[in-house]
DNA sequence: CTCCATGCGTTGAAAATTCAACAGACTTTC
DNA sequence: GAAAGTCTGTTGAATTTTCAACGCATGGAG
């Protein structure tokens, strides 16, 4: 387990967990390490879905494919966030979405009826993983209605400026970074990549907006 | 708190408890009743959100509303369902929706943290009611992600397709009722209601569907 | 250095959505 | 039973989005 416990210890799953105790508790719970390159697939849609992932490094999406080809990002997960945790708690026969590397990266997998029944060790800290995993859940469930604030606009300019202004917000500031390059934006946003790009053109003509790359910076 | 007993025993929040310790589970939690009429709401934007509701008759909806007027609902609450449980596991300050009784109804608030705060009475049942949670709280999940599902889709005739076929499954059968009137449904899956409407009677044009109000059945 | 692949902005035409307005069918109210 | 109000389907015009295609810039491989 290595080096790992600098970034578990700011996953939502372990909060208050001291750290002495951290691989003791991987242990109990099975926890294994895997390593995944870029564009591979962590999870298929209708894999069994027994197993919830944190990302250790590297990127993670959520992906949608539909029949005919349209990609969905439904999510864009970070390093130390918990994935798949929905779809293993429900007990859901088949994962209903693609988990795709984004990036070369290392995930933690953990089986979910692990963490929900106590172990025979009567491992005093599941309670306290149990409560954290409803609290992460709870915020998963926060993201994807922010997600659907956004693309509940009804125009590509209205879709996109409703994001960026929901990650300056969440960055403190007007000029931030996000996770997307433009392709995967217009998948984010459910809108036409070259249309995306028109928009952004407008705006930045518009004296709104600058950016460059994945890098912006809202002007008013 | 009378005959709720029946509607309660059908709730996920409730499951695997026996039905004559649920009246002194429920005292524990400090839940109480309270009833609203068509179109008051239960929760407005910005409200704190430290209670999770509990639907026991009548039915609810989960909204976002727009600066310039747009509606866009959420989720569709049935009786014995949860509602708001997000929001109060995730101690957010506000809530960010709306939650409106879409028909006269009666609902049982419980704050959550008396949930995920054993009482001082430790009583044993609390261990259950988390776990029931958590697998609540993942269903949820599955059902945005489900809404995203449709409203990914890129036209009004494959959005409604596919919430039809989604309700289809669900129930079943081919021929099964929606929990929306046609302005409902468009702000359920984000488009145009004439739209709507004119798409509806092309597929019945089609000899794709029938339907009657909120009574449809998918011919092929 | 050159070649190739990829990402991004642009454009114009085709297609779809939105918007406003209206009419018919049904309900509710008084 | 009449009147007022609500829900739905229709229509046509204006606006947007989508789609396909192209060129330029950048970056990596050989």
């Amino acid at each position: 387990m290595k080096n790992y416990i600098g970034i578990l210890r700011n996953c939502t799953l372990f909060q208050g967990i001291e750290p002495e105790n951290l691989t003791a508790l991987l242990g109990c719970l099975g926890a294994r390490v895997e390593r995944f390159g870029r564009d591979e697939s962590i999870f298929t849609e209708g894999d069994p879905s027994e197993e919830l992932g944190i990302l250790l490094s590297g990127s993670v999406q959520i992906l949608r494919m539909d029949y005919d080809g349209n990609r969905s990002i439904v999510a864009n997960v970070a390093p130390s966030q918990l994935f798949a945790e929905a779809f293993a708690c429900a007990r859901v026969p088949a994962i209903p979405v693609d988990v795709i590397a984004s990036s070369d990266c290392e995930v933690m997998l953990i089986n979910a009826v692990r963490i929900t029944h106590s172990c025979s060790n009567a491992c005093h800290f599941h309670n306290r993983i149990i409560l954290n995993l409803l609290q992460s859940m709870a915020k998963k469930t926060l993201m994807i209605t922010q997600k659907i604030e956004v693309t509940s606009k009804r125009s590509t300019r209205e879709k996109l400026l409703t994001y960026l202004q929901l990650r300056a917000r969440e960055n403190g500031s007007l000029d931030f970074f996000i996770p997307f390059d433009r392709q995967e934006l217009a998948d984010y946003l459910e809108v036409d990549r070259s249309g995306l790009s028109a928009e952004i053109s407008k705006l930045r003509k518009e004296g709104m907006l600058w950016c460059e790359k994945n890098h912006f910076r809202l002007l008013r």
